[in-house]
DNA sequence: CGAACATACGGAACATCGTTCCGTTTACCA
DNA sequence: TGGTAAACGGAACGATGTTCCGTATGTTCG
């Protein structure tokens, strides 16, 4: 819902060229700078890297989690979206809840340091984590709720617990290939399961 | 096996007696100022509550892993001695598991930091990461191999990514009253489980 | 006991990074 | 084309980790 300056009434008065034009390349210098060196990346790269000024930064992106979930928002609402079509077409309210926490560990793996980002508890990136569980806690409780009125999976498992300790568990998967974020995911949801009762 | 300075031999000349005051000094101030601000506290508000200055510190301690080392060496090394003892007393094998890993649940969460230390992929924190995998890795490995043995667990299950998966959802626990990381690691555990066979 | 020496100390100084602020530039509109 | 408001750039500041060297002090030996 951000107004980009393209937007469809006049309410709010368009955004000059020049802004518009290093917003994007802001975005794309970031999105560049965090494959390139994690989000943790200095500020000052993102800055050279897109030809501005630090100032321009913080005008347009006042935190880096700003900055953060705009570039992966695409990706974020992808995910959101894949909760009830994977429930739709899953065999089992259980498959559907695994396929799903795989798109989800599947993200946060591919960015350097952004799990290490959602569990900081540096103030910086209260507002990753809160656009995070905005978006995405309602996707996990859907299913959640599904696989536990099918009687597969305890009942008492909320879903903020599962996904924090989902992004806890792929904290630094990429940094020692010995650990596997996605072995250690699949045993702690494997952990949720009831015993089966014939 | 740190000379200081009382120790058998003379091969090493004795430490100045400023030196080792020093020392314990830091010790001291150290472990205050983990537990009032965490590991990630500043050097010089440790210097200052030492009363020594930075220099001091890091002649004494080259990175922040030796200080933090040399601070729970006690714990952890009552940590290591926990393993053997639990294995002789619990009932089986794997409750003597369960019962190690609530151990060093226990201490990582009542250390502010010391989980995310842990994880940090900050070369500082090498050795801190080094010193607790050598010192419980062993014993992690030997209840494993004998909750194995008695057809508790999943044959297959590392040493390493059990610890790391263990560490890793003990980070944040004291910063967000709706995460139980003990909770999340009971689930991880039970997830380790083999079906009983009859 | 007192001097000489090595050891250890202290904190200033430097580097890095996040963040703010304001003089200058630029786009837009009349 | 000129005026105005928006946006820009980067210097400057504060916090923190780390290094370095002139100074102080413990220890030893004559």
């Amino acid at each position: 819902m951000v107004d980009d300056g393209t937007g469809s009434d006049a309410a709010v008065p368009r955004k000059r060229s020049d802004a518009r034009r290093n917003q994007e390349a802001l975005l794309d210098a970031a999105a560049a700078a965090f494959i390139a060196a994690g989000v943790h990346v200095p500020v000052r790269d993102i800055a050279t890297r897109a030809g501005v000024g630090v100032g321009t930064i913080y005008r347009h992106f006042p935190t880096r989690a700003d900055l953060i979930v705009a570039v992966y928002h695409h990706q974020i609402e992808a995910c959101a979206a894949a909760g009830p079509r994977l429930l739709a077409s899953a065999g089992t309210p259980h498959a559907a809840l695994a396929g799903w926490i795989d798109l989800f560990v599947d993200f946060l793996v591919t960015k350097h340091g952004l799990a290490e980002a959602l569990r900081s508890d540096d103030a910086t990136f209260g507002k990753l984590h809160a656009h995070f569980l905005d978006r995405l806690l309602p996707v996990c409780a859907h299913l959640l709720a599904a696989a536990a009125a099918a009687g597969e999976i305890r009942p008492d498992v909320g879903a903020l617990e599962l996904m924090r300790g989902v992004g806890n568990l792929c904290i630094g998967d990429n940094s020692d290939p010995r650990y596997d974020a996605r072995r250690m995911v699949g045993f702690l949801v494997a952990g949720l399961r009831l015993p089966a009762v014939p």
